[in-house]
DNA sequence: CAGTGAGCGAGCTTCCGCTTGACTT
């Protein structure tokens, strides 16, 4: 008989548990599963001593990585296993299942969750097939909704498990399938997917726009006029002609206005005054939270996503450790009615005058599975600048964003008085346009928020007015090409076409770059020869794939496969013959490619002086002579000189045998200079000129460092400003 | 840490979507 878990054992720390309590030798409590450890922790004190609460950290059950293990001949059935590194968490489970009077399976309330909540039952029956065991869901983690939920338990929804796994198994096939090919006819180790490569297609097609783009020539009249007796200019834009909206092309027609107002005066054709009034913007999902790290604070979205994983597990403040935020990982805009009431609260002691008299509604995306709440403070009265002192400065930042965009959702709309004044000089129409702030309305909570919006203060003019023509500034402009994604730009597509969900938009980009497909390079997403030349046979191998529609389509049938519609195999048997075609013909007449991956460089070989070329090997980018074979120096990139005093050797990228980059002097072993920490990008120690390291720690702050030893300056780490949206050259 | 492409051919790469922490200097 199983007894208490071995506490001395080193163990997965979150499964683990305290002995079951027992009364009287029998089982007295219930078991309660759900995925996260920090979920787990709260919804223990909402429910007290009668139950334990443990989680399974997401999937337990899955398909194995190293096979296909769908049988494609006989039904699709997967071959599922228990995910590698999982196993102890399962053993926990089974022995607290066995321990336990009944079970609540409490996975998150959609797809994934309802899987997950099914494989647990499997495991579970196994061991004792008389345990009763329910499906509990909610969506929101509050003391009532968790109560309410477990007086109102379900049966497993066995439609929603099937459509996971038609989505599962279409995903293994899909990648599986594709990817083999291109190890055969590019790389091995490179990579396809139903979600990747649509997020590939993306960045290489606006490459290609970019690469096309031609600039259209157009001009700007700018117009600085007086009024009389003062010395301030105003600005005024021309526009029209004889009441005509003119186009400025080239430099005659703006030429030709010149000519046709000069040596004249402005005189106020027309004052429009009005009011705008701006609503404020829901709270946080996840690709809004990312998209607004990226623009505001230059975040990539893995690091924003890092930060709030952070301040959803707890902070410690005093002795004790509390979660700062919900769940990170929505894609909801929902509020609890609690967290609704509070603010309502907090609003009305502290800016009553931005209080509105009924809640705010916002609509969540018909798409969202909506299984958590939006991202919001767990309690407004957690200021950002109560909690400041307990936070890095990069969880501040987040934080105070999350805070700032929750409260202001539940404030008055702000209000803005703009005026545009019509100038006329003789024909020659120009407008001047004034803004201000009436009433700052939400924006009130805003610090980090704050936009340095130009409120333009103008002075009161009268119709029929004079004014004085000070200047006018012509000014030849051309149209710029459509910028690179961003990781903001790329997340806000992938959602609003339904590509990858919100657990996977960080990690998809990430996988691009790891891929070599794609490098970020100024916060923003260029495709590299590789990238380029894989989307290139995607595109004409497998076009349907790429389509954005193939997602939303497979999302529709999952949705009839989760309504009893279909069968999830109907998915899998549309799907399967036309892919299956597509596969043969790209396994026969797919080109090979594998030798045209090199780009030119400028150096020159040392050995046979012919050019070397830059190419992409088992471990990351390296030069190598364009001679090959008949010479064969190769040689690594160097990212700048070594920093050990008197070494010739340069700063080198390598990794460790299980893929970690770090930084090391290409003359090791003769130089063992190794750093773990990346090197700063165009910035060198402004006392020594050697290179610089990004280093530090959450607790302490980030900095630069010099390492070489004699010097040891350090600089803090200023975020460069956002500059992602900068025209591209 | 390992000297990269190509090939003798060993054994392995790869998907999407749920979760959280783990090498080492």
């Amino acid at each position: 008989m199983e007894s208490k878990p071995e506490s001395e054992e080193k163990a997965v720390k979150p499964a683990r548990v305290a002995k079951a309590p027992r009364k009287n030798g029998k089982k007295s409590f219930k078991l309660v599963i759900v995925e996260s450890p920090a979920k787990a922790k709260t919804i223990n004190k909402y429910l007290g001593s009668d139950y334990k609460v443990i989680s399974c950290m997401g999937h337990i059950i899955d398909l194995p990585k190293s096979r296909m293990a769908v049988d494609i001949e006989h039904g699709f059935e997967p071959q599922y296993i228990t995910v590698r590194g999982k196993g102890k968490i399962l053993q926990d489970i089974k022995r607290y299942g066995a321990d336990s009077s009944e079970v609540f399976l409490a996975p998150d309330n959609d797809r994934e969750g309802e899987a997950i909540a099914f494989h647990l039952q499997n495991v579970l029956r196994l061991k004792n097939a008389k345990l009763p065991i329910h499906r509990i869901v909610f969506n929101e983690i509050t003391r009532d909704v968790i109560r309410e939920s477990i007086r109102q338990p379900r049966d497993l929804d066995m439609a929603l498990v099937d459509a996971q796994k038609a989505r599962r198994v279409l995903d293994r096939i899909v990648g599986y399938q594709i990817s083999p090919i291109l190890w055969e006819k590019v790389k091995k180790g490179l990579s396809a997917g139903r979600v990747q490569s649509v997020a590939l297609a993306l960045v290489c097609t606006r490459e290609e726009e970019i690469l096309n783009f031609n600039p259209d020539e157009y001009w700007t009249l700018t117009l600085h006029v007086q009024k009389a007796g003062h010395k301030k200019e105003y600005e005024s834009e021309f526009y029209a002609f004889r009441g005509e909206r003119v186009e400025l092309k080239v430099k005659a027609d703006t030429d030709r206005i010149l000519e046709h107002i000069a040596g004249k005066d402005a005189v106020v054709a027309e004052v429009v005054e009005s009011q705008r009034t701006r609503k404020p913007l829901p709270p946080y999902t996840t690709s809004k939270l990312q998209q607004e790290a990226a623009n505001r604070l230059s975040f990539s979205s893995s690091k924003t996503m890092m930060i709030a994983q952070r301040l959803y597990e707890g902070v410690t403040i005093g002795k004790e450790t509390t979660g700062l935020i919900t769940y990170m990982r929505t894609d909801s805009v929902r509020v609890s009615d609690v967290a609704l009431t509070e603010v309502r609260k907090f609003l009305s002691e502290t800016r009553p005058q931005q209080l509105p008299e009924s809640p705010n509604l916002y609509a969540t995306s018909a798409k969202a599975q909506d299984a958590h709440e939006a991202i919001r403070p767990t309690s407004v009265y957690f200021t950002p600048e109560k909690v400041k002192e307990h936070l890095s400065p990069e969880e501040y930042k987040i934080y105070s964003i999350i805070w700032e965009r929750f409260v202001s959702s539940q404030m008055k709309p702000m209000i803005t008085t703009n005026v545009r004044v019509t100038l006329a000089v003789d024909e020659a129409q120009f407008t001047l346009t004034g803004s201000v702030v009436t009433d700052e309305g939400f924006a009130e909570v805003f610090n980090v928020l704050k936009s340095d919006s130009k409120s333009v203060h103008l002075p009161e003019f009268q119709q029929g007015e004079k004014l004085t023509v000070a200047k006018a500034v012509p000014e030849q402009h051309f149209t710029q090409p459509p910028p690179r994604y961003t990781d903001a730009s790329i997340v806000k597509i992938m959602e609003e076409s339904g590509i990858g969900r919100p657990s996977t938009y960080a990690p998809t980009i990430e996988r691009l770059i790891r891929k070599y497909y794609v490098q970020r390079t100024k916060r923003q997403l260029v495709p590299t020869q590789l990238g380029q030349a894989i989307n290139g046979l995607m595109e004409q191998y497998f076009t349907a794939i790429l389509d954005v529609n193939f997602t939303a389509e497979m999302e529709k049938k999952l949705d009839k496969v989760a309504e009893s519609e279909i069968r999830w195999t109907q998915v899998l048997d549309e799907f399967w013959p036309d892919f299956h075609d597509l596969l043969d013909h790209a396994r026969v007449n797919m080109p090979e490619m594998k030798s045209l991956l090199a780009e030119p460089t400028e150096q020159v070989c040392p050995e046979c002086a012919k050019m070397l070329m830059k190419r992409l090997g088992k471990f990351g980018y390296f030069l190598a002579c364009s001679g090959f074979p008949s010479c064969k120096y190769t040689e690594s990139i160097s990212l700048g000189p070594c920093v050990r005093p008197g070494c010739k050797g340069k700063i080198i990228e390598r990794k460790t045998r299980k893929g970690r980059e770090f930084y090391g002097c290409s003359r090791y072993p003769a130089c063992d200079f190794i750093s773990w920490d990346k090197p700063a990008h165009d910035k060198n120690c402004p006392k020594c000129q050697s290179m610089l390291f990004e280093t530090g720690s959450r607790k302490n702050g980030f900095f630069l460092e010099c390492k070489r030893e004699d010097c040891g300056h350090k600089e803090p780490l200023v975020e460069a400003a956002a500059e992602a949206e900068a025209p591209v050259t």
